[in-house]
DNA sequence: CCTCCTTGGGAAAGCGCTTACCGGGACGGT
DNA sequence: ACCGTCCCGGTAAGCGCTTTCCCAAGGAGG
């Protein structure tokens, strides 16, 4: 970069010193600039279209307004709804966001958290759910603390084993309301799109929904939970594995909205028409996702406010940490479901 | 941040000086470090956990691997498609994203990317449609040339204006071919959800599409075209309106997906069932949407691969700017348009 | 045996900014 | 009239790194 307008440029011009430019245009704290010359480097600063360096702040000041971002996947509506709270909040603050979108490859987090700390971030967020690869865990928790121990403030979502303060979706709670809302519906023959099997968010929602069917006398056989990548295309692929297994499945639980519409569209390719031939629900509510047709079932997850309050629980003063924050999930009760036996 | 490793600890620990520590690390052009010394370096580097800190190799190199990304709201999939094609080109070029959402808000874009420069990003990438607001797009042409003036490549996504590297998407053919295949397929009483009135990406679909209902003898009646935002609610709204004008319309253009599934949402809450009681098409194929049901006849759009080609373009070397690229959609017929008269 | 070149290490000058610290003038109290 | 006390500018010391310039040592060539 050549030809930027220094700081020297404005003190120049307007006839002052280095640090009076700079107090000018800080405001410094406890330091007053006569009225005359703060304005006089105003007026320079502005002819002379100055903008100061970041980096040279950075340095100087030993902190930064960065926010680093860690999730798996951008184009995944889930995790781009999570990262439009955390933008909105941060924007707030006057912060600017450092993203990197991992695509799931390990032990990518932990060499962006690196990026991040090199980069003297002020906040990382880590979005994404743990896995149960040890040796990655450790790594990103070695990671974290080292960047806290510096002075930074970190917040992992979904991924509760972190040193740091973190923010849990209750998925089992969530998955078992969504079992005990869908047997009171009247449905009995239940199966489950189980989502990858390393990943806890799957895992937690698959517990959860089978405790209900417990609780109720049924029970959820191996055969009818079926593995598979969180995307659409493993929804699709275990669905239609499903109906290959046991034809005779009435329900399903997708463990998330994107599995979900995946599932329905492997349906139709086999000539079942939801919600008439199976009911289906999803998890998550993606926004996006709402207006499919039939409507689908789903537990509601406030993302966007669940990456805001990661913002804010970063910038929180004065605490002990680290804390554990807990968001609850709402049943949303929708077409894709119908009502099997008439109310009494 | 405080009590982070430098350089200098690991040079002394090294028992070499800084320059030689520096070299060692960054395997400098032009200049060999001895193989012993080099071990050791490295050696003592590994054992502090010693990373560098970005600020002050910015300072010291004059430049960075930071890519700015300017875009409406990262929550909507359009935008978050694109983004997700450039943080994956950036990562397989070493660069890091710092991203900001602008929520729409008139002058935020310049904002941003004069944030962008005061970190001396060595790219930046504007994605977002131009507005008529002359004095916003003054500004930030501005801002922009003052950003390359510095060194700095930025490209600017649907904003055809500005004095940097652009890419256009071809909104009016990829609408024009639309309008052509839904006449093929038989439909006549068309109607437009046109978008925002202010946005060039909308309007040019509009204008696409009227083409080739003139070419084909029609004509688009002015209430049959309504404007409104480019989101699911500005879909719903208009589409009720437009029943509300006039019923008798059979084939709706939404110009953008997010619009039509509002819109789909709107005629069943009236009673209509789509594609049997009304034909309707968008625009971008968004992935998210593919399983909507009726499928979505729809235009598509590269979207990811445009984010890619954004940051390619910024790091051409040796090539004469600004250039202009231009990148066709593709018509996909799905069940939401089925065809009306028997093929003959 | 001397000179010239090559190889490889160190000292130090920045990059642009913030912020102690210092110092001179104005003011008021005694 | 003198001496603290503010007020408010300037001077300069870093922040952590890269890179130029300088220099010592060793080998080759005359």
């Amino acid at each position: 970069m050549t030809g930027s307008v220094t700081l020297h440029d404005v003190a120049r011009r307007a006839g002052v010193s280095l640090a009076t430019a700079s107090r000018a245009l800080n405001g410094s704290a406890n330091r007053v600039v006569g009225e005359e010359l703060r304005e006089r480097v105003l007026r320079a600063a502005a002819e002379l279209r100055y903008s100061p360096n970041a980096h040279a702040q950075a340095m100087a000041r030993g902190r930064t307004n960065i926010v680093g971002l860690s999730l798996h996947d951008i184009a995944d509506p889930y995790f781009s709804a999570v990262a439009a709270g955390v933008m909105r909040e941060a924007e707030a603050h006057g912060l600017l966001v450092t993203m990197a979108s991992t695509e799931r490859r390990p032990g990518a987090e932990t060499d962006y958290v690196g990026a991040f700390r090199r980069h003297w971030a002020s906040v990382v967020i880590v979005v994404g759910s743990r896995t149960d690869d040890r040796a990655a865990t450790e790594q990103l928790a070695e990671e974290l603390a080292a960047f806290e121990a510096e002075g930074g403030r970190a917040v992992a979502v979904s991924q509760p084993r972190l040193p740091v303060d973190t923010i849990s979706i209750d998925n089992h709670a969530g998955a078992r309301d969504l079992g005990h809302a869908l047997h009171d519906l009247g449905h009995r023959r239940f199966a489950v799109l189980a989502g990858p099997t390393e990943l806890l968010t799957a895992t937690e929602r698959v517990a959860g929904f089978r405790e209900a069917l417990t609780r109720h006398g049924g029970r959820l056989a191996p055969e009818h939970v079926v593995p598979g990548p969180f995307t659409r295309d493993g929804g699709y692929a275990a669905m239609r594995e499903l109906l290959d297994r046991d034809p005779d499945v009435s329900c399903v639980f997708a463990v998330n909205d994107v599995m979900a519409v995946g599932a329905m569209a492997a349906l139709r390719d086999r000539g079942i028409d939801p919600p008439t031939g199976m009911a289906i629900a999803g998890f998550d509510d993606i926004a996006t996702l709402r207006d499919v047709n039939p409507g689908l079932t789903t537990v509601r997850i406030p993302l966007e406010e669940i990456g805001a309050l990661a913002v804010r629980l970063a910038l929180d003063d004065g605490v002990a940490r680290p804390r554990v924050h807990r968001v609850a999930g709402e049943v949303v009760l929708r077409a894709s479901t119908p009502r099997l036996s008439p109310p009494r």
